[in-house]
DNA sequence: TGTACATCAGTGAACGCGCGTTCACTGATGTAC
DNA sequence: TGTACATCAGTGAACGCGCGTTCACTGATGTAC
């Protein structure tokens, strides 16, 4: 109960405050684990503000959870752009990994994002164009890109919602795999590649 | 704010209010749709008692959900495994069908079920069974069952969260297939039986 | 150069709400003697 | 056959809690004249 020490941000610049409440947001989550975690008090209190300064910024608390999830959006689609593999099969495996390791993460975000929302348009651009590619250089069988980096992203989704959910599950070590190359329709050749 | 009108039980079946309080917890949870909605006043409400009557039956509100949980499982089980289909690939894929139904029939069981566990030995034990017989018969590729039942199992359950949380993606009509057959290592063989 | 004023970035107290949980109780029904 | 008693299946009022939200406010800082 020790009072907290906070100076007010200067003249035209309360929108910093929204930053810091968005930040708050997102680690009572991730720390919390659950999306009751994240209560306007919660979040003042995290800040060392009254519970009122939030609604300038956000017009209630589902809106603090809603820009929570966007980010996270943003922030997964930006990872998977920055996945730099030449090899087409390579990259599209990458592609996977970052995506499993995002959930692995920040578990509780990746719960919070996908509670109510598909995957984004972004990153699902970024799975057909790697996919298209791995067809491109004969590496993968699909006839339909479009369409199996759907069903390759469900494959993704069922592990990671589950990681994020049950870390106590046994999972085969080489679960990623059993998933990611059927549901990707990756030809056995790319196995024996180095 | 009708007075509710409810007879209690007769002597020494006080335990069906047990029964009572579960049904109207599952009620809740598919109407209401949030975890949150099964409140023990909510529930108390709906049967028509008061909140306090509840307590001789479960000793606090999480008991309530972990046992509609529970009984969801059960219920999933046994519905899998009432699946009387004779041929192995026909008959993994209508267990699959199955599974995914049951998902879209509850979907908010569905998803408090799977919030925080994976999915139960005795359905899984369904999937490998019938991905063994499968391999048995010469119609799938897998050297490992076991584990490929799990990836498989990952791939409806993507699916199946997915449907239950945002039902206006625009799926594609043959992600059931897309999504199963790969995972399960089904040979090609199999789509051109009648 | 001084000063009145507007604006900005918040504060503090209070509200009503539904919740889980407690406590002492009630009133019907069966049972022992 | 009657009656005292135990048991069962609940009830009703009350508690403290944290929550979202409202309202009128404060005090520093910039700006117009």
């Amino acid at each position: 109960m020790t009072t907290p020490r906070r100076s007010r941000n200067p003249r035209g610049e309360g929108g910093r405050l929204r930053e810091q409440i968005l930040a708050a947001a997102t680690e009572l989550l991730d720390a919390g684990g659950d999306e009751r975690a994240v209560t306007l008090r919660a979040v003042a209190r995290r800040i060392g503000i009254a519970p009122p300064s939030i609604y300038p910024h956000f017009p209630d608390q589902q809106a603090i959870v809603r820009a929570v999830v966007r980010q996270g959006f943003a922030d997964l689609a930006r990872q998977l752009r920055l996945t730099a593999v030449e090899d087409p099969p390579r990259h599209l495996y990458a592609v996977c990994r970052t995506y499993l390791e995002f959930a692995q993460r920040h578990p509780h975000r990746y719960r919070a994002m996908f509670a109510a929302n598909p995957l984004g348009a972004e990153a699902m651009a970024v799975l057909v164009e790697s996919l298209t590619a791995c067809v491109a250089s004969g590496h993968c069988a699909s006839e339909a890109p479009a369409v199996d980096a759907i069903a390759l992203w469900l494959g993704l989704h069922g592990l990671a919602h589950q990681r994020a959910v049950a870390n106590s599950f046994p999972w085969p070590t080489d679960i990623t795999q059993r998933v990611a190359i059927p549901l990707a329709r990756l030809t056995p050749a790319w196995r024996h590649q180095p």
